[in-house]
DNA sequence: ATGAAAGCGCTAACAC
DNA sequence: GTGTTAGCGCTTTCAT
């Protein structure tokens, strides 16, 4: 059996109450009498119960957190800006893998709200109208993290993707690019698909024509990258330049053309996106879109503490700033 | 105020125990009665509160997973294996950083046990008697993933460090090289002490000296091996290869090597560990040591979910193999 | 400043 | 097969 409460209580020869003031850093407890709880609790070796405290106080001081995969460089970046956060505000964290998959995304959040998590960062993919609707039914706050959900009902950080892909694409068009690629994530994702937006956007302003040709879908993947340039390769008009919509596949892209003879920034420039560590671990460097993954992350979780304390939140959906880091795969 | 069991129990016209019995899976429920409490618990969305089962129990069907930094690729990795296996298993798991620094590490042990966890998984570098002495208290089991406790007094999954770089630095060696730089993480980590006395026991074998000039330590970063490979080049005798103690290090070795007109595998070659992903992603591809990362993490999960069960383990001590993907940063 | 006592929502004997 | 009844270890009024 652990020691609890209550045989601090008797050692100590004051009630339970007493031992639950100087525990919980209650100013109404006379020093003395905290000084000689304090030691019985040290001779005891006690170490108060979080999951009975979690009963009676209906707070637990931990946090879910629905990812789509850990092992992911990006990912795991926001990840740690979740967790830094939290543990800065005392709070622990559930972390679970979703895979991008709806029932285990859906199964997740029931699990975590069992486990009875004082709020959840949730990032995902594709928020339909049922993760919604299980958002607004969640008795405690969620925050979604660089995930997007279109109609703007749940609380969540992100950066603009939409104008990203613009500026990096319209990068591309400054140097003289006419023919840029672009190399996108899974359609189905809303995110990618804001930055086909921007992408299109950007050939608009100048006006240039929009070629179903140049896109090229792939999984994120390194190795998809490497596909996306053989698609390229056979083209008969080939692109300048292309436009990846992760670091992963940039690299993927200029691996391939390199093996194809190709050299980059001369011959093909690109451009990628999110800056994560990959991106200064190629030659020639990548220029690339700076997404500040663990902020994101940092304050998603600084603002779902804020829900969590109730206090007055003025702005619900917040948009990070981007910018582009120039490096050497662009001229 | 949430939907209780007592008020399911009421909808029901059952008791308490039984509704308890059918959200646990309890056989001894007439079917008919099963059917009822099943309606009464859709009608009213109840759904368990596991903190107060949790309390009731003894068991949250929690562990706690202490991990150096989630946002590295290599822990990030273990991180996953050790997930998936506790969601099949239905535990959840709690994860928190701690940087491998120590007062984190065991401030975390104890925040975990105070909430309960049924277990422990830790990932970290030097296991202190101090720490030893805090897990052999511990009320719930432990157990250590790509950590080494030099006694062997606590569980753990490893590969043999020692024989790792036993291996990689003979295949070096085979190639004909005379002279082999080790560029190696952070000396007080007992894993690249093993490591280091692998690449010794490695040369003595074939009768060739040991020079400390060829040992440059590094901190696992990419940066760090870009200026291990600037201290090799200035060398009065350069080596003409380097065996590196984390992929990420290899890759910085390569670059900078190539920055100075270095060709790789011809003038210098290049063995890695761990192979992370990154072992592909860089020109030409990197030959490394397979450590499986994943599967320790599985594996130091299901050896913890045995403990957790008492049940039988006949080896505490578990040593994965590994082995040596041969790629082109070698000849 | 301190204590008494009633829960928090559930499980686990034990009885029937 | 089902119900009764103690707890699990803590917080939180409410008195004093």
């Amino acid at each position: 059996m652990n020691v609890t409460i209550y045989d601090v209580a008797r050692e100590a020869n004051v009630s339970m109450a007493t031992v639950s003031r100087v525990v919980n850093g209650n100013p109404n407890v006379k020093p003395s009498t905290r000084k000689k709880v304090l030691e019985a609790i040290e001779r005891l070796g006690y170490r108060p119960n979080a999951v009975a405290r979690g009963l009676a106080s209906k707070k637990t001081t931990t946090v879910g957190v629905i990812i789509p995969d850990i092992s992911s460089i990006f990912f795991a970046e926001l990840a740690r800006g979740i967790e830094d956060v939290a543990t800065m505000y005392k709070y622990n964290i559930i972390l679970s893998n979703s895979d991008q998959n709806k029932e285990k995304e859906l199964h997740l959040l029931n699990t975590m709200l069992a486990k009875q998590v004082d709020g959840i960062v949730f990032m995902g993919g594709n928020i339909t109208e049922e993760h919604v609707n299980e958002f607004q039914k969640s008795p405690v706050p969620i925050v979604l993290a660089a995930t997007i959900e279109p109609n703007n009902t749940i609380p969540s950080v992100n950066i603009d993707y939409e104008q990203a892909a613009f500026d990096a694409v319209t990068y591309l068009l400054e140097k003289g690019n006419k023919r840029i690629a672009y190399v996108t994530g899974p359609a189905d994702d809303p995110i990618n698909q804001k930055k086909l937006a921007g992408y299109r956007r950007a050939l608009e302003t100048r006006g240039l024509p929009y070629d179903e040709a140049l896109i090229i879908e792939g999984d994120y993947s390194y190795d998809s990258g490497i596909e996306a340039y053989e698609k390229m390769a056979e083209l008969a008009e080939r692109p300048t330049a292309v436009f990846a919509g992760t670091d992963e596949m940039a690299l993927g892209v200029i691996h391939s053309a390199q093996d194809h003879g190709i050299s980059i920034p001369e011959q093909l420039e690109v451009v990628g996106f999110d800056n994560t560590r990959l991106a200064t671990m190629v030659r020639p460097r990548l220029t690339t879109v700076v997404q500040p993954m663990y902020d994101i992350g940092a304050v998603a979780m600084r603002l779902l503490t804020k829900y969590m304390n109730k206090e007055n939140v003025e702005n619900h959906i917040v948009v990070l700033p981007h910018r582009i880091e120039y490096r050497e795969s662009t001229k």
